[in-house]
Parts: structure tokens; C-alpha cells; sequence
DNA sequence: GCTGTCCCATAACCTGACGTTATGGATCCG
DNA sequence: CGGATCCATAACGTCAGGTTATGGGACAGC
């Protein structure tokens, strides 16, 4: 049974003709004819009276016009449901971000959407950027916040694959970041954010002139997660040494904590310290320290999505 | 929003990719991917993830699933409702009955309905023709049973137009039968019926042997109703005389206990005669009493009613 | 009784919606 | 690396779906 001939069966109902109903259509009274006919073909029986006043209905045709009106209530309800979304009266993201910009950007940003559109929900999943990636594919997760350490020359074109944008950028890290979650996915850099030095406000490095990464070539070192101890290698050895690690955290107040008792130094990006900044410690900043560029990974078509889209603009601004 | 297109995207949803659906709908890939796409963008935002694993629903396509899935349970069952009326699982019809069909043949045709189709209703309206004809043009009928007193020639096709059928017999019963209803109804003859002489037990009459009307003109006559009384003088003009109309009664019952009780002589129907046969009475046959004719009358269309036609058949049987 | 106005039905016609085929690209697994 | 799956788009052919043309019935007003 064809659906679109029951809402045209239901217009005659209620316009009492047929002649009525195509006035009502906008077609000609021959057009509305023919859909009756075919339905009745396909019920298998009458489910009008015709004459001059008009129609009336027999009792099959008031059974289906109680069912052509559920429909009717159906679609509307469709239409304005997506119409809620569209518009973020209504909405749900579920956002996976690392620790720093959990503490930092999403509540910023989450705040601005809630000030805008209170109706749009966001859940919130703390995930570092490879499980991040895991949720964003397995769909249990719209939206990723995740970062990688630049090269110093590295720039990339927003909204475009990460296939093509890791190949063309050709960071290990940021292979490992957006493949580590399989294809399909479109990751849009944001914002770069500048990596500073971390050492205890005693120490010597604290109040140094012209500090550079070689004064710190015989410290102890403390990094972070993969990716983190990457970075500091790499801008370690730009600097000529390999940094002795001695203790690793993902926690940038626990690592915050360890330097300040003089264990170590580190290398933390700006929103971390943004975050949490210990009182025992002091940061330095160099552009040899290097910078990173957080971001977001969605599957691609996501974008298309209110919602997603709207938190998007927030995280962005 | 396109009903058809939201089933379409339905089943995508339910195959878990563009290709599954279309192979379970016997269309091929592009076909549904090309509604899918006029959907999303009547709908105003994305409604699946698409990837090479086939698809995955965003949150505006589960809130239309949702709806689908509804739009989907109307339509079934908007179906096999039909399907129930079709196949005589379900029905009512509303039937208009003068008395003595109503006594007769209508308890006959319900108990055959009854038993071939259990869950089939009449409700049944005693009316006379006029007032059964009157409730067919209100709708508040679906089907009528009436008579007309035939001229000795009198023969009509079936199933053809109200008008058309008393053009060509000409009778004024029936003219003034199916008019009074308005136009659009179709009369449909089922049989004729003997009119009987009605004697007392003890009258001279009751037993004489060659017996004519023209012995019963100095009696007093008792007719019913206008109809009845039409017929009576007609037959009588036809013997020669006039006859003296004493007593007017529309009930058989009535009728027949006036005459057990010598006030009088009448001609009545044989369905009244079956209906109630007062042992008081005798029953007098002859060609020259006149037969009549009872049918039924719908509106045009109502025979491809499921229930109204097999009330028709039964009543025809 | 005639005319005008409403109703509905059918035939013939034209157009564009709707399916197809052809083709290309992406992803994944063996 | 090749084959098998997925999806997207372009081009094409057919016929469904609307139109116009026309005819008939019913009814109200004159």
C-alpha cells in the first residue's frame, strides 16, 4: 500500500470531495481520481461513495483513515523532531577529550553552546587521543578533541581527510594519531598551542637569561604519555643531547607536583599549564621548545550534523 | 518529507548498509542512494554516517528510525485491517428492513452470514421503503430492503441505475420508491412474491371452489400501508369493482386478527403470510392477485463493499 | 424545462521522476 | 597487491504522474 496514497486518501476525507482535495493539493481533480482508484485496486475494496454531493466514506475507508491519520501524525512529528535538531532546539554530542582540554577548551566551549543552544546536550568521554580515535569509529563518540607535536614548519588545510592530511604533512605522530582509529574519518586542526619548559622555582633554570634546551642536557627528565615523550626527544635532540628520562605521567598536575620538589624538568603544552599551574614551579617559553596543534576528529558526514557541527563552531572560536 | 523515502531509509537502517537495502528491495545501489541523498536533504542534516562497512545512523537519523519505524506499524496494520474487511474477518453492515422482510428473509440471510462469516455485524433499522430509502441517502444505511407491487408484465434487469431501471418499468410504486431517496442508488430486484387473498376460517369464501376477486366486491376490505393500498385497488379495478376500504392497518398481525374475526378481507404479501399465519385465517392464491417484487437498494459503489456484498449474496440466496 | 454550477470518470498526452547501467574511488582482508 | 565489499555520480531510457480535453450526472434557480 502505497503511503503517499493514503495521506492523498486522507485529504479527500477531510475535504469531503475530490474536487475539494485537489484544490487543497494544488492538482487537477483528475490527478486526485486516479490515486483513489489505484488505492482501491490495491485494498481490494471501495472505500468511498462517490456522487454529486461529493464522497462519503464506506467502512473500510473510515477504518484506514483512523490508520491515514496515525501516519499523518507520524510524519509530522518526523518533520518536526528534525526540525528541532536542525534548528538545535534540540541535540546531543558525545565528545571524547584528552585530560588538558577536558579542563580547559571544553568547558569554554560547552558553556558557549550551552549559552546559545541550552537544549543540545554534550557527554563528555576523558580519552587520550588513540582511544579517542577507537570511540570516534566504533561509533560510540561523535566528536574527538586530540593534538600532535608539529615539526616546526608543519601546517595543515582544515576539514580535509587525514589521509591526505597526514601525508602531506608527514608526521609520524600525526599518522599514528588519525590511522591508530581506521578510515573514514576528517580531522580539522583548531589552534596551535606553544609547548613551554617546566622547571622548580628554585632551580637554576627558573630566573636564567638566555636559557636554552642544552643548560638542561644533564637534568632529569620527566614526560608524559607516547607521544609527549616523542616530542621532547625530538626537540631534545634538535638541541644536540638525549634527555635522561627518569619518571613518566600522563598527569600533568602529578608531573607539575614532581617537579616542584625538584625531580626533574618537563615540557608541557600551554593548555595543560592553563589547566593547573603549580605554585612551585615556573614555566619558560621558547620557540624551541616546539608547539603542538589540538584539534578534532569526527567520521566524516558528521559535520553535517546540528549539533556536532554547532559544537564544532564553539570549540573553534 | 516523502513517506516512501522514509520507509526506503528504514530499511538502509535496518540492512546496516545502501547496498543491502537495495538488494532486499530488488533495486540496485545507486536507486537507494539517491533517495537517501533527496532525504537528508529535505530532512536538513545528515542522517547516516556512510564508510566502506555500510552505514552508521547519526542522532537525527535514530530519532527519525524511531518515527519510520511508527509510519511503518500504521501501514501494516492499516493493511491487514483492509485485509480483515476484504476476507470477511472484520465487518458491519447497516441494514434497513420493512417488517415482514424483517421477520423473514433478513433472519434467514444474518444466520447465513452468521455462519460463514462470524465476525461480520448486521445491525438491522426496521424501516418502510421510504424511510429505508431516506436512511441509504443520509449514510445512515448501508443497505435497504424494499418492494414494489408489480404490474402483471413487469420485469427489470438487475444492478442497473435506480432511474433507468423505473424508466423502463414505469410502475408509480416504484418511481415513488427509489426517487425519494435521491439519486446515486442502485435497486436491485432479488424476487417476486405471490399477493395472497386473506379469508376468515368461516367465511364463504375461505372454501369455494373456483374462486375470483369479483365475488369479494360487496366486502369490506382492510389494506396497509399506501403502497398496499394501491396494489389492492389496482387488482380490484382489474376484477371490476371498487373495493370499500373499512379498516387501515400497516401490521400483518393486526390485519390478520381482523380479518379471523370477520371485519373483513385483505390481500397480503406471502413473506407476511410466513412471517405470522393466524389460525383464524385462510390463505386464497391466484394469479390474479398480483405478485410483488423485493429488492435491495445501496448507494453506487457500496456493492464492492466486502460486507455489504455478502449480505447482498445471502439475501439473494 | 433549461441553464449554470458543482460533482466524478476516462482518454490522450507530455514531462520529469525514478529506476537503470557505467564508472570511479575508498576500504579491508587474504 | 588483488579481489571483494562499500558508496557516489553521471548519463540514459521508460513510464508514472501530472495535465488538458471531454463527457455524464445531480441539483438549484429562474
Amino acid at each position: 500500500m502505497d503511503p503517499k496514497r493514503v495521506l492523498i486518501f486522507r485529504t479527500v476525507a477531510r475535504a469531503g470531495s475530490i474536487s475539494g482535495a485537489a484544490r487543497e493539493l494544488g492538482w487537477t481533480q483528475p490527478a486526485v481520481s486516479q490515486h483513489l482508484r489505484a488505492l482501491e485496486r490495491s485494498a481490494g475494496c471501495a472505500l468511498l461513495l462517490r456522487g454529486a454531493a461529493g464522497v462519503e466514506l464506506t467502512e473500510p475507508g473510515r477504518v484506514l483513515l483512523a490508520r491515514a491519520d496515525a501516519l499523518a501524525v507520524q510524519l509530522h512529528m518526523a518533520e518536526e523532531e528534525l526540525a528541532d535538531l536542525t534548528a538545535l532546539r534540540r541535540g546531543r554530542v558525545r565528545l571524547a577529550a584528552y585530560p588538558s582540554a577536558a579542563a580547559t577548551l571544553v568547558p569554554r566551549a560547552v558553556a558557549g553552546l550551552r549559552a546559545r543552544h541550552p537544549e543540545v546536550d554534550v557527554e563528555l568521554t576523558e580519552a587520550e587521543p588513540p582511544e579517542a580515535l577507537a570511540l570516534i569509529s566504533r561509533g560510540d563518540a561523535d566528536l574527538a578533541l586530540v593534538f600532535s607535536y608539529d615539526p616546526p614548519h608543519g601546517a595543515v588545510g582544515e576539514g580535509r581527510s587525514a589521509r591526505a592530511d597526514h601525508a602531506s604533512a608527514g608526521t609520524p605522530e600525526r599518522r599514528d594519531q588519525v590511522a591508530a582509529g581506521g578510515a573514514g574519518l576528517v580531522w580539522r586542526p583548531l589552534a596551535d598551542e606553544p609547548v613551554a619548559l617546566v622547571v622548580g622555582a628554585d632551580h637554576r633554570a627558573a630566573t636564567r637569561r638566555r636559557l636554552t634546551l642544552a643548560d638542561l642536557s644533564e637534568e632529569p627528565w620527566i614526560v608524559g604519555c607516547e607521544r609527549c615523550r616523542a616530542h621532547a626527544l625530538s626537540v631534545c635532540a634538535e638541541a644536540g643531547f638525549e634527555p635522561a628520562v627518569r619518571h613518566v605521567s600522563d598527569d600533568y598536575v602529578v608531573v607539575q607536583n614532581l617537579v616542584a620538589v625538584g625531580l626533574g624538568v618537563t615540557l608541557l603544552p600551554r593548555s595543560a599549564l592553563d589547566a593547573f599551574l603549580h605554585p612551585g614551579v615556573r614555566v619558560r617559553e621558547h620557540p624551541s621548545f616546539g608547539t603542538r596543534t589540538f584539534g578534532v576528529v569526527h567520521r566524516e558526514g558528521a559535520d553535517l550534523v546540528p549539533a556536532t557541527a554547532a559544537l564544532v563552531r564553539e570549540l573553534a572560536a
